[in-house]
Order: C-alpha cells, then structure tokens, then sequence
DNA sequence: TTTTAGCACTCTCGTTATTAGAGTGCTAAA
DNA sequence: TTTAGCACTCTAATAACGAGAGTGCTAAAA
C-alpha cells in the first residue's frame, strides 16, 4: 500500500504542486503538458488508477481531474516534500525586525503572527511564551490611592502580573514597601506549594498580598495558553474554498473563537513531534470540523523554562514545504530570542 | 432637501430596516405587503422617487428596487434612528464576566473584543487604555543573569513597561536596589521632558537607565494606539457582500493590517462625537478603500487621564441601532472600570 | 512486459435563448 | 392627493446545447 514506485511519487508531488497552485482537479494530459513530462498521459492516467486505488487520491466526479486526500497530503508532507529552506535575505530581514522590537514582548509576539502570516499567505497564530514552572521572582507594591494598591509579581522567567487590590484599611507606601521586601526575601525562588507552607506571622496586609500571589501563581501554572495571537485571516478568507464554501467559513469561524484552538495546541503539544514541526492535515480523523483544513505547530522558548506555540493554518490545499520552513525558522528565532533574554 | 415628510421619513426607515435584514433591493409592492402599510404601492413609488432625487436612495438599475445610498443610512442615524438599549438582561451577563476577570488587562480586553463581536454579529476592535499625560510612577530593577537587567517602569496611571536591558559589566542586585530608588525618587511624578532636564551626577549605570526611561515614556506617549486587539472577523466575512465582492474583502484585509485603522482611530477621535459615540458611514468620502464599510467608534476610559477606544465594523448595511447601543454600553462600563482602577 | 495510440464514453461548464416575475414611471380617474 | 391601471424594462432562473477536458479500456508498438 505504502511502497509506491518513484514514479508514482512523482507523479503525486506533480499532481499536488498542481493543486495547490490552481485548486482545479488535476487531469492527466494537462499534467503532462505543464510539466512536459517525458510519458504518455496514458502512463500517467494508469498510475493515477493506481494511486487513486491507493487511497491517495480521488476524483470530485467521474470523468474529472484528480485532486490529492487527506491520505495524499500526508504521505506528500511525510515522504516527499524537499525541505525548503528560506533565503538568507528573507532571514536576514526578519531577524533584523525583531531585533528591533526586542524589547516589548507583547510587541514581538504580534510581529511574529504578522511575519508569519505574511510569508506564508495564510493564517497564523502564536501563544505567549509560558513558564513550565512557575516561581517567584519578585513582588512590588505601589500605593496609588486611599485603599488601592497597584501589585507588580514578577515571576522567574521574567513574567509579570499586575493587580489593583483594594484594602480594608489606607496603607502608606512606607508600609508597602516595608511589606513587599520582606515578603520578596520570604518568597524568593518559591513555587506556590512552597510559600502556602510557609510558617511565621502574617499581618493582615501581608496576608491578603500572600493570597494573591499564590493565586496569581496557581492561575498561571494552570493555564496553558490563555491568550492566543490570530493574524492573516484574511488570507484564508480569500482562498476560493473559503469564498465558496459555507462549511469553511465555519471553521475559520470556530478557530476564531479559540477554544477548539487550546484543546488543539494543548492535546497536540504532547507528542514530541518530528524535527519540531507538527503538522495537523484535515483534523486527523479527530476534529470534524477541520475537515478542509491544515494547521502547522511549532513550540518555541527553553523545554522546561519557558515555552509558547506558533504555527499557521489555512486550507490543507496549502504549500505545506514553504509554511513548515517558516514555522520551523520563526520558532528557532524566537527561542533565541528567549534564550538571550531569560 | 433635509427635511422630509414623516411619511417619506418612515419609507426610508423601513427601506433601510428591510434592506438591512435581506441584503437585497427593497420594491414598493413588497414593501406595502411586508409591513401592511395603509398605503398603495403607487404612492410608495413616488415617495421614493422623491427619495431617490434628494439623494438617500438609488436603484442597482432601472426596474429594480432601492437600496440605501450612504447619504441615506447617514440621515437615517442622525435622524430616524430609534434608541435601542441593551437588555437589563444582557447588560447583567456581560458586566457580571468583566467582574470575572477584572484584574489582567490584557485579559479584558480580549473579554470586551468578544462580547463586542458576538453582541453585534460584526467585526470589533479594541485598543489598550492608554494614559494621555505620560508621568513616572516608579521604577523596578532586577537582575537575571550577570549583566541582564529585567527592567519594570511604571507610570503614573498604572501602565507598566518591562525590558531586559544588557550592561558592559555585571551588576548586583544591590547596586541596582539602591539605584532604582534613588531614580525613582529623583523622577516622581515628572514627564519625560522634566526628567531630561535634571541635573546631578548619574553613574554609568544611572544613566543607561535613565535613557531608557525616557526613551519608554517618549514611546508611550507618541503612540496613540500601539496595539489593536481585533476580533470578530469571521463574523463580517460571511455576510453576502464579502462573499461576492473581492473589493471588500481587499477592505477588510486592509483592516487587518492595522495601519488604516490607526490612521482613522487617531483621526476621528479628534472631533469630540455626538453622546460619545462615532459613525462613519462608508468611508466618510475620505477613504476610499471603505466605500463599502461602515465603523463604529467609543472613546473609553477618563478623559485627559487613560483613554482607549473601541467599536465594531463591519457592512455598511449593518444594524446600526443595536451595534451602537452595544458600543455605548460597553464604553461605559470599560469606562466605570478604568476609573474604579485608577 | 510495459508503454502508448486510439477511441468511445461521461460529465462539467460556459453560452445562448427564453421566460416569469418583480419593479418602475406615467396617466387618468377617484 | 391618492391610487388603479398599464406599458415597459430588466434580472434572474431555467432549459437546451455543445465544446472541452477528462476517463478507462483495448489493442498495437516498443
């Protein structure tokens, strides 16, 4: 089933370059002619027999072209696509704009979903780099009105939280500060466990500033990826089966609204993927309603420190080759990136 | 040619509510029959023909029926537009989520982009508040590695800034302890222009930082609004006129990238808007790529202290009534919020 | 044994013709 | 001032049709 000769390969690289260009059924004659291949469009009709018998690819009607499977994607993704590579220049003038950005995180988050989306001509996502364990670096209190205090928690990692709280009682900054040192040296390099445990006199300022920390701390650890980055919409919502297809449009509209996204990066995160690219083709037999859809994940940061996702998606008619070399770049550039920093 | 009759008044309003539900050429017959009118078709017919001479009407061709102009959903917002109000109901449920999650801005803001989207069924967007007046609060320094500093500006108005800045020669937490609080007596309460002007001996270090400050609050205050959180997108893209039309979807793309949208935000926030809420209808004739969009805008948060804006766009045929109730609601609570904080 | 020329057959899609129906404006009567 | 009536216009849906692209199969060629 799975040993096909290198002309069958051929053949479905051909036919799948094709598509991807046209989003027209492929025939064999045209085939052959775009390609001038060196055989008959009646060789190529008999190993299109074949490979559509294989299960790799399939006709939208008799008597028309072929158009790849999911099936097809796959193997063409897993066994035939050449690694690209992008051109010095291109990463040149990326690199160039994050340094220039470098310092802002929130900023260089969204460069990357617009670089992404940009190059790859589809939809792209990215998630906030995330520490895997979560431990206290720093507390800063800052008095601002009567009751209300402004909270600064920066964690190891470089992460940072703030709160207004509000008290029962006006504290002074004097108070504040006397506060947050002490509580900064008893906390230092603690994860949440640890500080809950911690013995000694609490006041009761003290004590409402330890209760939020430890639940800021808890949320963090928690939470996987809450925010997730979309750019590029508009580049699927243009492609012809997004214009024609009310189903399509569903399920861009399902990954705007994110959740069928967590559980994705969630759930497909686990299994260390291949070379540190992940590719999802047509939901993977798991999500329906990513039947006409492909989405390509990368995690980016330090394994064990700090760690976020990228990764663009568009109709799984995309240019699988060029999209993964991005993908692939972005997330070492950015764990550089984060390496440096952290 | 403003002043029309209430009869002429009430055709182009439900002209305008018919073409708005069907997205389809509004005829006298159907009209008359639709909302049993105690009119005949014939009168209707001229009563649009009037409507069409002044402007507020026009026919896709000959024989076919109207369809608002722009001049005529202007007309209609500044004129026949019944005030809608959201229901006690409604306006329950969405502040009792922002209670929710009252305390990570980014995180309302998101929160505020997806109630907008889903409340209106159009696109929204939503900008960070953003302080008007950018005054030193105070200054944190943490060392990470030998010579990286995570560095944490506050300013006044709870705005914080972080970056990892890289020293020659490494410095210990001491040093920098000790240096923060002196810049941040030194700086209280001053803007950027002040702080350039201090005299005294600043070390090395000292001044690196300083540079910085300045340069973050210089930033700050140039950028009117740095980021734009957008959500909703999917929403517009299925309406009809995006599915058909490449130029609007070009629009929304255009819209996506940000760089129109700034330009217009700063732009027409500067006429203070009728009861704090702004419509532009197509374009305003000014942009030209919008012909076919119509955006809602709020400013929200405490004048001269932080504001941000937000709106929806979506369809020049949109539900103007329903979107601008949702638009004011929100802006006034974001607005309660921000205040409460700050 | 493999490849290919040839051919009959199938199905889509663009074109053209036709028509039903919705809409209009105008005139004259109510 | 309103409306019934009517001739006229234009679109959009439907049907009919043929070109073209594609297929699979058979038999001959390599």
């Amino acid at each position: 089933m799975d040993n096909l000769t290198t002309r069958q390969q051929r053949i479905l690289s051909l036919i799948i370059h094709e598509y991807i260009r046209t989003a027209e059924p492929i025939g064999s004659n045209r085939l052959v002619s775009e390609y001038n291949l060196d055989l008959s469009s009646a060789t190529v009709r008999n190993e299109m027999a074949y490979l559509t018998e294989a299960g790799f690819l399939r006709q939208p009607h008799t008597s028309a072209g072929r158009i790849p499977t999911e099936e097809g994607y796959r193997y063409f993704v897993g066994n035939l696509m050449r690694n690209t590579t992008l051109s010095e220049d291109a990463r040149r003038t990326i690199s160039h704009q994050f340094y220039q950005s470098r310092n802002d995180i929130s900023n260089w988050m969204h460069l990357a979903a617009s670089i992404l989306a940009n190059q790859s001509k589809v939809a792209s996502l990215v998630t906030p780099p995330h520490p895997e364990q979560v431990r206290f670096k720093h507390l800063e209190l800052i008095s601002t009105h009567n009751t209300q205090i402004l909270s600064v928690l920066v964690l190891e990692g470089g992460e940072i939280h703030q709160s207004v709280l509000t008290m029962n009682l006006p504290v002074s900054q004097e108070d504040l500060s006397i506060t947050s040192n002490r509580l900064s040296e008893l906390f230092l390099a603690k994860n949440h466990i640890e500080i809950e445990k911690i013995q000694g006199e609490f006041s009761e300022l003290e004590h409402s500033i330890k209760d939020w920390v430890i639940s800021e701390m808890k949320q963090t650890e928690s939470l996987t990826a809450g925010e997730v980055i979309l750019d590029g919409l508009t580049n699927v919502l243009s492609e012809p089966e997004f214009v024609e297809s009310d189903e399509a449009r569903r399920a861009l509209k399902l990954i705007e609204e994110r959740t069928l996204l967590q559980e994705l990066i969630s759930r497909s995160i686990l299994k260390e993927p291949t070379n540190g690219v992940q590719v999802l083709i047509g939901g993977e037999g798991t999500w329906n309603e990513l039947k006409q859809m492909s989405i390509i994940l990368a995690k980016y940061g330090q394994p064990g420190v700090v760690t976020g996702t990228l990764g663009v998606f568009g109709p799984i008619r995309m240019s699988y080759g060029h999209s993964i070399s991005i993908v692939r770049f972005l997330s070492s550039l950015l764990s550089d990136f984060v390496a440096e920093q952290w």
